[in-house]
DNA sequence: GTGGTCTAGACCACC
DNA sequence: GTGGTCTAGACCACA
């Protein structure tokens, strides 16, 4: 799976990171149980520091994505995702209101702000042949 | 229009200001041409710094949603609002992929999604004319 | 309030310094809604460094002992702490366990173990007074 | 005897193992005098590493648990455990300590900890002779 | 001045 | 070899 940082964004490195880990999982290139290569080596191949390897790790174990395993390292959690709470749905409100408030002063329709949605939804849809 | 600040959020207070601006303005609270508080008198009204009301209202201007005549004082952009050119499609998408790798995970689907946006929009085409 | 660090100890400095904290909170020393010390301040003072202590600080957050207020600064929780949960005492009990078993194995009686146990909550129920 | 591990969890393995044989003596499982596998049987019936299970023995015989012969193999300690002297009486307090402080801010009563304890007590005082 | 992020290098516990 | 901890110094966003 291939990884690209921005190192000039403003989006701190290791929220990139955890944000395209998370996509590898949606899109079935990452699956449950697979093995994530170690700090150390990711944080080499990427030319970022391994601390900021391990934040982004870190964070991803904290939200239930990846299990840190005593012998086989890092793995993708197996034993499915953390299920989408109340919590999660108002915290997903509070993300998207401001962004469609601007869209909405911006002149677009709702029907294009969702097709824009449905378009990224595809993305992570074609599961059956990877 | 009421403000409402959480100042405990790890959203800055300046860009929670901006975003609240640009809802009230989307669900039309606000009109063009409509006069803004002051720099000073919002910040004490809002118990905030002058710098934090300042940033917010210049990051307004730069977007093309407000201008701060020297005189008149601040007042929302009366001449339309900036469209949506490819540069801020391109944004928006880039904002939305990562939700919506984090909600394809956690087991949304596309229809849960869009329907959640689409009760957001509604909020908004409750004004009739505009 | 006094904070007292073993930099000898295997228990990790940060979580020494988090255990005082909550200790402070339990025995009444640290009411809700006062002001820590910022993380360099606390961080000069103990002589240690500043990410030792924004590490305690960002579990005490994560855990709900804390906020971390935009103006405020770092405060005790003031709107009530976390509730003791299933999935809290799950992990006490889980914690007590092989505790109590080598007490067992050590001649110790139910008695003797809980009277400990009476003795340490003494020390933090004097909040009346203070 | 039956031990389970958690590779998972961040306790070690070592731990987990040496907890859990203190544990099987506490309940009379495992019985003074008694053999136990060797360091080379255990690891391969558990499928963790040699070393691990060394460090686990070699803690229990420090500890006092057990006895490691260099032909009778390794033995449950026949000749009586190790009597709780001042200095694991304050080990005891200083673990125990952090634990209660904390269920105090979580609003625990002392009655309620010390019923949890007792229960966990039941459990090892299930053996009748012993 | 605050906390947040990133880098770099070191040591240790664990396996 | 792995991840966990600690230190140190730098820059930036925020208020």
């Amino acid at each position: 799976m291939l990884i690209h940082l921005d190192l000039e964004a403003s989006d701190p490195i290791y929220n990139q990171l955890k944000n395209q880990i998370i996509a590898g999982i949606a899109k079935g290139e990452l699956v449950p149980g697979e093995r994530l290569p170690s700090v150390r080596a990711l944080a080499q191949d990427l030319g970022i520091n391994l601390h900021t390897v391990n934040k982004a790790y870190q964070q991803l174990k904290q939200d239930g994505f990846i299990l840190i395993h005593r012998q086989k390292g890092v793995v993708v959690q197996p034993d499915g995702f953390p299920e989408a709470d109340e919590e999660y749905w108002q915290g997903l409100q509070k993300t998207l209101h401001p962004l469609i408030a601007e869209a909405v002063c911006r002149g677009i329709k709702r029907e294009e702000f969702v097709d824009l949605c449905s378009e990224i939804f595809k993305e992570f849809e074609k599961q059956g042949g990877k």
